[in-house]
RNA sequence: GGCGGGGUAGCUCAGGUGGUUAGAGCACACGGCUCAUAAUCGUGGUGUCGCGGGUUCGAGUCCCGCCCCCGCUACCA
C-alpha cells in the first residue's frame, strides 16, 4: 500500500464552471483516485474553490455584491457541480477559511525567515480611486506599436506584439475606465533565481522517472531558462494578509492569489485531518518521502505547479541556494507528478462565458447522465491534445458505444438470466471457450489499471471497451437463446454465469470512470449497489470560528477491490431497466440551437 | 518573435526506442441472429501517413527546409 495524495486543481470562484473546466481536471483526477483506492492504496483526495484575486472584485462589483457573497454564492454552486459528478473529494474546501489562512501565513514566514523574499519597490498601474493593482491585461489603450486601438496592457491583439502597460497611449482601466495611475510600491518577490538549481535537481530526477508527459516536462524545464524574481504581494484589499509588521495591518496589501491557491493543497490536507479528529494525520501524505503525489490541472496552470508551488515547498524546507529550515511542518514532499491536460474546445470554438460559447456543468448534468459526460471525456477528452466537444460526437458516444456497447450488454445478459433462471446459475463444466473468455477478461484487470495508474485514461477505456465487444462476441457465439432443451440446460447456465461474471468484472473494471451505473449495474446483477462511494456536501462549521460552509467529503472505504468478485450462484436476478439513457438524435439540434441564441 | 503540441482512411483518433501486406471505432454496403434500449455478430473497400529533400538494406516513425492549425509566453487566474 502506498499513501497516495491526489491535488486537484482548485476551481476559481468568479462564476460557475463550465465542462472544459472539469475535463481537464475534475474526471480526470477522480478516475485515478477511484482506481487508486481499488487497487488498495491510501488516497488523500483534496480540493476546493480559489476565491482571491482580482477577477473576483470585478465579478463582484458587476453583481452587486461583497467579494464573499460572490464567493460564498460560487463555492457552493461548484461543489454542488463538482459532487454532481462524483468527483470522490476526501475535502473540498475554500480558500476563504481561517484554516487556510494561518496555513498560508506559515508559509509565508518560513519562507521569509528562510531568506526567500526579496523586499522590491515596482512602478505598476493602480486604479487611483480604489488603490487596487490593475494588472497589465485590465489596461487598454492605443498599441504604441501598431496603432491599433484597443490594445491591452499585457499584448496588442492586432499585431501580437507584447507591451508594457506604461507604454500605451491613452490608457484607460477597463474595470471602470478611469486613467490608471503609474506608481512606485513595495511588494516581496519570491527569489526563485536562488530556488532554480534545486528546481533543476528535482526536475531532471522527475525527467528520469519517465513518467511525466513530454510537453509538461518540457514546458517546466525551458522556463527554469529564463527564471526571476516573481512577485507574491499586490496592492489590493482581497486577500491574504502578509504576516509582517507593517504589512499585516496594511489593508491594501495582500498576497498574490497563486501564492496562497497553491497552498490549498496543504491546507485542505490540514483541515481534512483535523476534521478527522488525528490533526497530524497529513503529515503521512506530506512529510513521508515514500508517499507519492499527483497534481491534475489544465495546461495553462503549468507553471504554477512544476515552478511555483515547488519553489514555495522547497524555500520553506530550506533547500535552496540560501539554504534555511523547515518551519513548524516539517520537510515538505514535492510534487510526483505534474499531470496536466490540454484544452477542451467546443464545437471548434475556444469556451467563452462572456462570449456564450460555453456549456456549463450544471445544464449538461440537468440533461444528461453524469456517466454519459464522464464517458465522453475519457474516451475523446484534451488528455494529450486539445480535444473539441461537438454535440453530435457526445450523442454518438453515448447512443453507440455506451449504450449500444456496454448498456447493451448488461442489459442482454441481465435479461436472459431473469428469463431462464431468475437467479445466477452455476456455472458447469467450463469449455475452452468459456475459460478463455474469462482468461481475457481477467488479463483487462492488468492492463486496464496499469493504463490509469500512468494516466492513459483514453487508452484505459479503450481497452476496456473492446473487452467488452469480446464478451459480446462469445454471447453470440454461443448463442445461448438456442439452448431451450432441458438437456441443455446445465450448458446454458454455465454460458449465463460466464458471461454474468465477465460483466462484473468489466463493471469492477469501468467503475472509475462510470462510478453511477457501476452501481445501478451491480443492482441489475442482484449486488448491493454499492460499488461505488459518493462524496457527500456537507454544511460544516469553520474548525476556527469562521463562518461555517459547505465542504464535499466521503467515505470511500467500502469501495470494491480491484479484482475479480465471484459471483454467487442463486443470486436473485430480475428482469433489468436499462441503465444508460439512449439520447434522440434531435437533441444535437436542440443544444445547437441553445448555443446559437443564447451567443452574441 | 521564443517555446511546445499537432497535421495518418469520409469523420474522431491509435500508432514509446525505424522493419512483415499502416490500425481501431463510427459512417457505408452485404449477410447472419433475434437474448437485448432496432441493440448484437460476421464479411468488405478506400489512405501520395501536410509538402520537398536527406540518412538507411528499410521511415508514418530519424535529420534538414517549407506550409497550415492550436496552445503557452510568467505578475488574469
Amino acid at each position: 500500500m502506498t499513501r497516495v495524495l491526489a491535488a486537484v486543481a482548485w476551481p476559481y470562484a468568479n462564476g460557475p464552471r463550465h465542462i472544459g473546466h472539469v475535463a481537464g481536471f475534475g474526471v480526470p483526477s477522480d478516475v485515478f483516485s477511484r482506481y487508486m483506492r481499488m487497487a488498495g492504496h491510501d488516497v488523500l483526495m483534496v480540493s476546493g474553490t480559489d476565491e482571491h484575486g482580482t477577477p473576483i472584485l470585478i465579478a463582484a462589483d458587476e453583481a452587486g455584491v461583497s467579494p464573499q457573497e460572490l464567493a460564498d454564492r460560487n463555492h457552493r454552486l461548484i461543489a454542488e457541480d463538482l459532487a454532481a459528478l462524483g468527483i470522490s473529494y476526501d475535502l473540498y474546501t475554500r480558500t476563504t477559511t481561517r484554516n487556510h489562512t494561518a496555513v498560508v501565513q506559515e508559509l509565508f514566514t518560513g519562507v521569509h525567515d528562510n531568506g526567500y523574499f526579496i523586499e522590491k519597490t515596482t512602478f505598476g498601474a493602480i486604479s487611483p480611486s480604489t488603490g487596487r493593482t490593475l494588472p497589465d491585461r485590465y489596461i487598454e489603450g492605443t498599441c504604441p506599436i501598431c496603432g491599433a486601438p484597443g490594445a491591452r496592457g499585457d499584448q496588442c491583439d492586432n499585431c501580437g506584439n507584447q507591451l508594457d502597460p506604461a507604454d500605451l497611449i491613452d490608457p484607460r482601466s477597463r474595470i471602470n475606465g478611469e486613467v490608471p495611475e503609474f506608481v512606485e510600491t513595495q511588494h516581496f518577490f519570491l527569489d526563485l533565481p536562488a530556488l532554480a538549481d534545486a528546481l533543476k535537481k528535482w526536475l531532471d530526477e522527475r525527467e528520469a522517472s519517465g513518467t511525466w508527459r513530454p510537453n509538461v516536462i518540457r514546458f517546466s524545464q525551458n522556463i527554469l531558462d529564463d527564471i526571476r524574481p516573481r512577485a507574491m504581494t499586490r496592492d489590493i484589499d482581497w486577500g491574504i494578509p502578509v504576516p509582517l509588521d507593517g504589512w499585516r495591518d496594511n489593508p491594501t496589501k495582500r498576497l498574490y492569489v497563486w501564492f496562497d491557491a497553491v497552498i490549498g493543497y496543504l491546507s485542505a490536507s490540514i483541515e481534512w485531518a483535523r476534521r478527522t479528529g488525528d490533526p497530524e494525520a497529513w503529515r503521512q501524505w506530506w512529510n513521508d518521502t515514500e508517499a507519492l503525489s499527483y497534481y491534475f490541472m489544465g495546461k495553462d496552470n503549468i507553471t504554477f505547479h512544476s515552478q511555483i508551488w515547488p519553489a514555495e515547498l522547497l524555500a520553506y524546507s530550506g533547500k535552496g541556494d540560501r539554504g534555511g529550515k523547515p518551519g513548524e511542518y516539517g520537510e515538505l514532499n514535492l510534487p510526483t507528478e505534474v499531470v496536466s491536460s490540454e484544452f477542451l474546445t467546443m464545437e471548434g470554438k475556444k469556451f467563452s462565458s462572456s462570449q456564450r460559447v460555453v456549456i456549463y456543468v450544471r445544464d449538461m448534468l440537468s440533461r444528461y447522465q453524469p456517466d454519459a459526460f464522464r464517458y465522453f471525456v475519457a474516451a475523446a477528452g484534451p488528455e494529450n491534445q486539445d480535444a473539441d466537444f461537438t454535440w453530435s460526437e457526445f450523442v454518438r458516444r453515448t447512443n453507440d458505444e455506451l449504450v449500444a456497447g456496454w448498456g447493451n450488454l448488461v442489459n442482454r445478459t441481465a435479461n436472459m438470466i431473469a428469463r431462464s433462471f431468475g437467479e445466477i446459475p452455476p456455472a458447469g463444466e467450463l469449455a475452452d471457450a468459456d475459460r478463455q473468455l474469462l482468461a481475457r477478461v481477467d488479463e483487462a484487470f492488468g492492463t486496464v489499471g496499469d493504463l490509469i495508474g500512468r494516466h492513459r485514461q483514453k487508452a484505459a477505456i479503450n481497452e476496456a471497451m473492446r473487452t467488452v465487444a469480446e464478451v459480446n462476441r462469445y454471447v453470440s457465439d454461443s448463442a445461448p437463446w438456442q439452448l431451450k432443451g432441458e438437456d441443455e440446460r446445465e450448458r446454458l447456465g454455465t454460458i449465463l454465469h460466464v458471461v454474468g461474471q465477465c460483466v462484473s468484472d468489466l463493471n469492477t473494471i469501468l467503475s472509475p470512470f462510470l462510478p453511477f451505473s457501476a452501481n445501478a449495474v451491480d443492482e441489475v446483477l442482484g449486488g448491493s449497489g454499492q460499488v461505488q462511494p459518493m462524496p457527500q456536501l456537507v454544511e460544516s462549521e469553520d474548525l476556527d470560528g469562521g463562518a461555517g460552509y459547505p465542504i464535499l467529503t466521503g467515505d470511500y472505504t467500502g469501495v470494491a477491490q480491484w479484482e475479480r468478485r465471484p459471483l454467487v450462484p442463486g443470486t436473485p436476478v430480475a428482469k433489468p431497466k436499462p441503465v444508460f439513457t439512449k439520447l434522440d438524435t434531435a437533441v444535437v439540434d436542440e443544444e445547437l440551437d441553445r448555443l446559437a441564441s443564447s451567443a452574441g
